[in-house]
DNA sequence: TTTTGAGTTGTTCGA
DNA sequence: GTCGAACAACTCAAA
């Protein structure tokens, strides 16, 4: 059994494949220096407790070893004579490339990779129109998804049988990077604490998520990315505990939008980095040595607009991000300074502690412009109406930007404009909104008229 | 077959 | 302050 993104036992259907045709069953993860080196340490260090509590649940059986898969793998299968290797189907660019090398190497000697199941409630690729084509737009995609339907969630295997570590030999885990924040669970129990603690909170909770979700002053969201990212839980589960007489609609609508992403970036494997729509290659984006230091001052959150520079300092200093936020803040780079959005996916990347290609490329393609479904060109956030409106008390600014703490709720979103003038600490704004607003408008305006 | 209305998350302007 | 219109082009499903 190789675990990749699915560090669970329980509703695990590539486990109990194994488990149901085979005596005994190896329990390998593979740290595969091409995936490691691109995940940031927050989220490898995520990885790393994830995976010694996996361990723990399986009596220190489970086998790690690092190096190319293809490589391991086959070498392992030798060393215990499996018969076979079976695994959740990878639906991204690198783990489809991954996976038909190891099925290939294997198949060479007549063994076979096994795939049971995703980390998806509906496999991507399977949601079509009518015709058999893919969608292209949200709202009739989760329709159809949704009518589709899916399992409920199946129970942990009962005492299986482990043929693991020490028998067979085991390099030992990755390294843990050094990472001191406040992480969510990293356990399969804790995830599933955190989703009973959140799904029961009431109107605090799941409940109250239709109105809550989008204040990031407060815990109204769930926040089972980070559990989602590695599978300590599967989407189903959460789904099955949803339910249509406490309006859980919008709950199920963002998981929607997950598989939806994922579908995208299964069906375009190159739109991780690049545009899905390749008329916006076009568009005039800023560069040099000025673009450099406007990036600067965005990932440091110091860009004189308290919104976004409360969002950077969240994702750098806890490894996560509100949603909403993340969406102002994308804008910001995307349509205030006028850089590609790939750089602040890539930062994104780099920090967030629940990063994921399909869902953060897709996203930023959502605010750039340049994807499935993408907002209007004209749709350009106002980093100071949007902190009014979503952060009205601003605790949300105050809690990350402690410059601007003492700032009267009245100008804690636009602390140039009036009274005492801006604290002492804090910066001017880098840009004028409403010119870079104009801009913004204009070089789109270019791309559809070129 | 053609037409029509709707489509995650918005802002500004002018009445 | 409030409200509706305008800001493209295209996809999709229902009429």
């Amino acid at each position: 059994m190789w675990f990749r993104r699915d560090l669970r036992l329980a509703d695990n259907q590539a486990l109990l494949a194994a488990l149901a045709d085979h005596r005994e069953v190896v329990p390998l993860f593979v740290l595969d220096p091409h995936l490691i080196g691109r995940s940031g340490d927050v989220r490898v260090a995520f990885m790393v407790d994830a995976l010694a509590s996996l361990d723990q649940s399986m009596n220190r059986a489970l086998v790690y070893r690092h190096g190319d898969p293809a490589d391991v793998i086959t070498a392992l299968v030798d060393e215990v004579g499996a018969d076979a290797v079976y695994a959740a189907h990878d639906f991204a660019p690198y783990g489809q490339r991954r996976d038909r090398a190891v099925a290939e190497k294997l198949a060479a000697k007549g063994k076979r990779l096994v795939h049971v199941g995703s980390a998806y409630a509906v496999e991507p690729g399977r949601v079509n129109k009518d015709d058999g084509t893919a969608y292209s737009v949200f709202t009739p995609f989760s329709k159809r998804w949704l009518a589709n339907g899916w399992n409920g969630p199946m129970d942990a295997p009962r005492s299986p049988n482990w043929l693991g570590a020490p028998e067979v030999p085991c390099e030992g885990p990755h390294q843990r990077p050094d990472v001191d924040l406040p992480l969510p669970p990293s356990t399969e129990s804790g995830a599933h604490e955190q989703w009973a603690e959140f799904r029961d909170r009431g109107p605090e909770g799941l409940d109250g998520y239709k109105e809550r979700r989008n204040d990031p002053s407060v815990p109204g969201s769930s926040r089972m990315s980070a559990a989602l990212r590695w599978g300590l839980v599967h989407p189903r589960q959460l789904l099955h505990d949803l339910h249509d007489g406490g309006d859980h609609t919008h709950y199920r609508s963002e998981l929607a939008w997950r598989e939806f992403y994922a579908d995208v970036l299964f069906r375009h494997p190159d739109t991780g980095w690049k545009n899905l729509n390749r008329k916006m290659d076009r568009i005039a984006l800023d560069s040099g040595a000025k673009a450099k230091a406007r990036f600067a001052a965005w990932c440091e959150g110091r860009t004189g607009y308290p919104i976004v520079d409360a969002g950077m300092r969240e994702l750098t200093s806890t490894g996560w991000m509100h949603n909403r936020v993340r969406m102002i803040v994308a804008s910001f780079l995307v349509k205030d300074l006028h850089l590609p959005w790939q750089w602040g996916a890539k930062f994104f990347m780099k920090y967030l502690v629940d990063g994921d290609l399909a869902s953060n490329s897709h996203g930023w393609q959502w605010t750039a412009g340049t994807g499935t479904d993408a907002a209007p060109y004209f749709r350009v956030f106002n980093p100071v109406l949007q902190g009014e409106r979503y952060d009205p008390t601003g605790d949300y600014v105050r809690r990350f930007v402690p410059e601007l703490a003492d700032l009267p709720t009245a100008q804690i979103h636009a602390p140039w404009a009036k009274g005492k003038g801006i604290p002492l600490g804090y910066t001017e704004p880098i840009v004028d909104h409403s010119v870079e607003r104009d801009e913004a408008l204009a070089r789109y305006k270019a791309v559809t008229e070129g």
